[in-house]
DNA sequence: ACCTGAACACCGTTCAAGT
DNA sequence: ACCTGAACACCGTTCAAGT
């Protein structure tokens, strides 16, 4: 009787990570997945409830990361050194995760809202309250993180069309922003 | 010998476009844009070369309008007026598109880049040039970009989840980014 | 308890045959 | 010149049958 598990709810998650930054959310098939964590297609419904049940759990699983990334980054003390620090990070993670970034902020279909994980949103509203006071804490930190999702999604899908350095759009945009927010 | 046309590629796209907001862009079949038009599946593919071809007549369809909008919008003569009044526009024509919206910014897997409308493009240039000098207008106008374009994708995905006045974070990030990049 | 082959309904797309 | 039915390869998903 044996018939003993040959995977595992993690591999099959992070197989689907691996298969959709490889070729895109489209053509991340159940078959795929399956071949590469060497079972059938049908076993992947013993650990899955569906496919997009499987994409609910790559988002959880990338935003655990992007949650350790910004937190290992706010660190310093300075609350505007860590929110640099933190959108540094955070870029760098989008451009590691280029399409599961991309997932983060789109609405789950199962969970009705988005993945925005729930950690970085405390962590950043906790170094915009220290820099700008609590007044406006919470439309300054909507602010930041609009810029910064916008600028890096915009830069990763190839928006900025026009030539020009995108570092220095990079640097003007956080220094200006950042200043902005503590005029308050 | 008639079997003469019982379609056109506009109203493809028109049909496209209604069951894309209507029931998202994964449930976008070629079978349901047929029996929209009163045509059998094969027979779009005498206007259209795919599925992903519609999309991209979608996309440019959607840019054409916004063009127009922003277009419509801008025409105060005050440069600070206008960048307000373009945002407005901008954020209107998302909530009334929201889905074709973020096909906007997408990789469009058959041009490479991305649907930014070109013309929108130069009348925000202009406009920035007018506000902020031309020193650093390249910059300042993604700046404005990357926040009007960050925090319209976000609000729509519900991606402000704590509660808050979300038009307040609006006024106050417009006002402050606006702010920001006068100060050059 | 997990795995599998077979089957189902549904896709996008092609093509020969009609008018 | 456009339209169509039939067919193909490919999906996600279910389920009875195996071990």
């Amino acid at each position: 009787m044996p018939a003993h598990a040959q995977t595992s709810t993690a591999a099959i998650v992070a197989a689907g990570r691996r298969l959709l930054e490889e070729h895109g959310a489209d053509a991340l098939t159940m078959r795929d997945v399956a071949d590469t964590v060497g079972v059938r297609t049908p076993s992947l419904y013993k650990r899955v409830r569906s496919r997009s049940d499987l994409f609910r759990l790559i988002v959880e699983d990338v935003a655990g990361e992007l949650n350790a990334a910004i937190d290992a980054a706010a660190n310093s003390g300075d609350p505007a050194a860590d929110l640099r620090a933190t959108a540094r990070a955070y870029r760098s993670f989008a451009r590691a995760n280029p399409i599961a970034h991309t997932l983060l902020f789109v609405p789950q279909a199962a969970t009705g809202g988005t993945a925005l994980p729930e950690r970085t949103t405390a962590t950043l509203l906790r170094l915009v309250t220290e820099l700008a006071g609590p007044h406006n804490a919470l439309p300054a930190a909507r602010t930041v993180v609009a810029w910064a999702y916008g600028f890096i999604t915009m830069e990763l899908a190839g928006a900025f069309q026009l030539t020009g350095d995108i570092e220095q759009a990079w640097d003007f945009g956080l220094d200006h922003v950042l200043n902005a927010i503590q005029q308050t």
